[in-house]
RNA sequence: GCGUCCGUGGCGCAACUGGAUAGCGCAUCGGUCUUCGGAACCGAGGGUUGCAGGUUCGAAUCCUGCCGGGCGUGCCA
């Protein structure tokens, strides 16, 4: 059901004949802010005031007096400088409340310019264990891809891999010289993981040992600077004030990478083992390139590990992917157009949008002042290029009208080239979308890492989520005072897993997902305020209460229930449950999955103030029983569809 | 330096893209009900929306300039 848009083609079409492009000024009749506004209104006659040269007021009346609304609203009312003020009917509410209940799609329309959209997200890099980082992309770009699909387009989900970077180097050469044959035949996963660990960690420390005495150097010298400063003052007090930030913020950034640099060289120096394996194998960052390199050039041995590491690799993330719930159509990894690379960088240089310059091929861009490179100075390929090459694949066999990238903000000049880019070799009709997002920060504002300042593995951080949530939702005294005390072990066990990686999910979806957000799983699994949990509970209590009411209630079985709207509390209900399309679509124009939390949340609450003034199994009559039970089933239903479409699941009690 | 995003009650975030008296959640304080599973409901305090101008019927939102911060910035992804 599109309210919205139905009021606004109605006025719309009161417009017609009376203004130009009547169709711009629909989007002014929006939803009432204010509930004593109405349930929407018009703002549009102020905006007319100078195209038809009236005052507003009197637009106003002369459009009340055109638009036609008998069939849903009352009389609308004009307020102040000219707002139309709408309230809808309450037999309008019930009829479609009514139909909302019987149909499983919840009177969602299937979009009749149905479209194509390849979301491209997640994109781990294989080999490297996945962390709190991959969160974002995969849960954000899973939730779009369910609502696009749920809204009748047609999703191709793309998680395009990172099988083919600098890692797999540093495996081949660490499985090579650092392998325990006894640990990779029982646990390939975990050594292949430990091995990685192992040549990062002495590739940052042989790369830092070095750089510490020049950052020493650097930071004696911002210090002393900061001392000039202080010590001799600009006589402009502003010019004074800017010098002494900048030098203070120089001390403190040197200040900065000096203590990375020596939790780099810690690591390794406070481990024996790790210290002999760094000394007995110097350079090994150079060693590494050189067996990607190697590898990338075609060399039979390094390809065959290869072969061998992307599966055991895939097991990991694909377990990871399962307890997720999150699925794709394409796994088309950089590996997959690696062939296509050299093609892609002719075909540049033929069409002239390429040249060479100091050595790399460059694209040459307008609008930025830096090139977008495509082939370094040694021959190797980029980013850039696989993303040309993926985007030229993409368009050839999907045909899409949409490539959305789920990737985080700070590859935004990254995207920005690559569009125009790909606009320039001709790809002008398909809607190319960075889909970014701000990052994930601790407790402290930092990026988000463990005590130890490592990275916290996905699967590690899921299962700390999962027991926090059985900690507070099946703890015993509270199962005992909801009835809930003779659910098995299992069956919590199942509720802490559902809870905890929807707490997870439904944080960083309620989250604006341009702004960062910090990472705190205590405050996810809350079970008051803005959880997923409450949202969750929320539709327990919708199963419960009809579970009691032995009416064996059902999509078949509900239409059958007359609706009646006594209560403002039941009205209410009824005005959120009949927006939940309008939510839909609203949530895909900018591609916000938070505007769809906000709203399952406000139905939740919604729906809690309902239950708390309208007595329903208690109800004075059969009819207002029947009746309410019909709205407790419609929000069972929609909060379900709601939660599923953002993938968190629900379970009948917890 | 340049580019880009941001600054909203103590904290974390909204505000339907220019609409009416800026909302919500934590936290704090007070109240309701002998519960349809208190994870409930109602109420209170707390804001000059970083600052200063401008645009207009109207600005958290648009423009300009400051102040403060994040991120990016030629051969990593």
């Amino acid at each position: 059901m599109q309210i919205l848009s139905l009021l606004q083609e109605r006025f719309s079409h009161a417009l017609d004949g009376w203004v130009e492009n009547p169709e711009q000024y629909k989007q002014q009749v929006v939803e009432a802010r204010d509930a004593r506004h109405g349930d929407y209104q018009a703002n549009l006659a102020m905006s007319l005031k100078n195209v038809l040269s009236k005052n507003p007021r009197e637009i106003a009346q002369e459009l009340v007096e055109r638009v036609e609304l008998d069939d849903i609203c009352l009389q609308p009312e004009i307020a102040g400088p000219g707002f139309i003020n709408l309230r809808l009917k309450d037999e309008f509410l019930a009829e479609q409340v009514a139909k909302l209940a019987v149909d499983p799609r919840l009177t969602v329309s299937e979009a009749t310019d149905s479209k194509t959209f390849v979301i491209d997200y997640s994109s781990p890099n294989v080999a490297k264990p996945m962390h709190v980082g991959h969160i974002r992309t995969t849960v954000i770009g899973d939730a779009l891809a369910r609502i696009l699909r749920f809204l009748g387009h047609d999703v191709i989900a793309d998680n395009h891999l990172g099988d083919w970077g600098t890692q797999f180097g540093m495996i081949i050469y660490g499985y090579r010289n650092f392998r325990d044959d006894a640990a990779f035949e029982q646990q390939p996963v975990a050594e292949l993981s430990r091995i990685y660990r192992t040549v990062q960690a002495i590739v940052g420390y042989q790369a830092a040992l070095p750089k510490l005495p020049e950052a020493e150097v650097k930071l004696a010298e911002a210090q002393e600077t900061l001392a000039v400063v202080e010590a001799s003052p600009d006589e402009d007090a502003k010019q004074q004030k800017k010098k002494l930030k900048a030098a203070k913020r120089s001390v403190r950034s040197v200040e900065d990478s000096i203590s990375g640099l020596n939790s780099k060289i810690q690591a390794v120096a406070s481990a024996p083992e790790l210290l002999k394996l760094a000394e007995g194998h110097p350079e090994i960052e150079k060693r590494s390139q050189l067996e990607t390199a190697k590898m990338h050039a075609g060399d039979a041995a390094n390809l065959e590990l290869w072969e061998k590491f992307v599966p055991i690799s895939m097991e990991e993330i694909d377990s990871a992917y399962r307890r997720l719930g999150v699925e794709f159509d394409y796994t088309y990894g950089e590996s997959f157009y690696h062939p296509m690379l050299s093609g892609v960088v002719e075909r540049l240089k033929d069409s002239g949008l390429a040249r060479e310059d100091k050595g790399a091929i460059c694209v040459f861009l307008d609008e930025f002042e830096t090139p977008m490179i495509i082939q370094k100075s040694d021959g190797a390929f980029l980013y850039s290029t696989t993303d040309l090459a993926t985007i030229e694949y993409r368009m050839e066999h999907f045909k899409p009208d949409a490539i959305l990238y789920v990737v985080d903000h700070r590859q935004g000049e990254h995207f920005e080239k690559l569009f125009v880019a790909a606009r320039k070799m001709g790809y002008r009709d398909v809607e190319l979308q960075h889909v970014s997002f701000g990052t994930v920060l601790g407790e402290d504002g930092t990026p988000f890492k463990t005590r130890s300042g490592t990275v916290m593995g996905l699967d590690l951080l899921l299962d700390e989520a999962v027991q926090a949530a059985h900690a507070v939702v099946c703890d015993e005294e509270r199962l005992e005072k909801g009835g809930l005390a003779e659910l098995s072990k299992e069956e919590t066990l199942r509720i802490a897993e559902t809870v905890g990686i929807g707490a997870i999910k439904y944080a960083d979806l309620s989250h604006n997902r341009t702004s960062d957000y910090k990472f705190n799983i205590k405050e996810m699994v809350q079970l008051a305020g803005e959880t997923g949990a409450y949202l969750q509970y929320m539709y327990a209590r919708t199963c419960s209460i009809i579970a009691r009411s032995e009416t064996n209630l059902s999509m078949e079985t509900v239409g059958g229930f007359e609706i009646y709207l006594a209560e403002q509390a039941e009205r209410d209900l009824v005005l959120k449950l009949l927006q939940f399309e309008d939510v839909l679509l609203n949530t895909v124009e900018e591609y916000y999955p938070s505007v769809l939390t906000a709203y399952i949340y406000s139905l939740a609450k919604q729906f809690a103030l309902f239950f708390d003034q309208c007595p329903v199994l208690k109800a004075e009559t059969r009819e207002l029983k029947e009746s309410r039970l019909a709205l407790c089933f419609a929000t069972q239903q929609v909060l379900k569809q709601g939660l599923e479409l953002l993938g968190i699941g629900v379970v009948p009690r917890m």
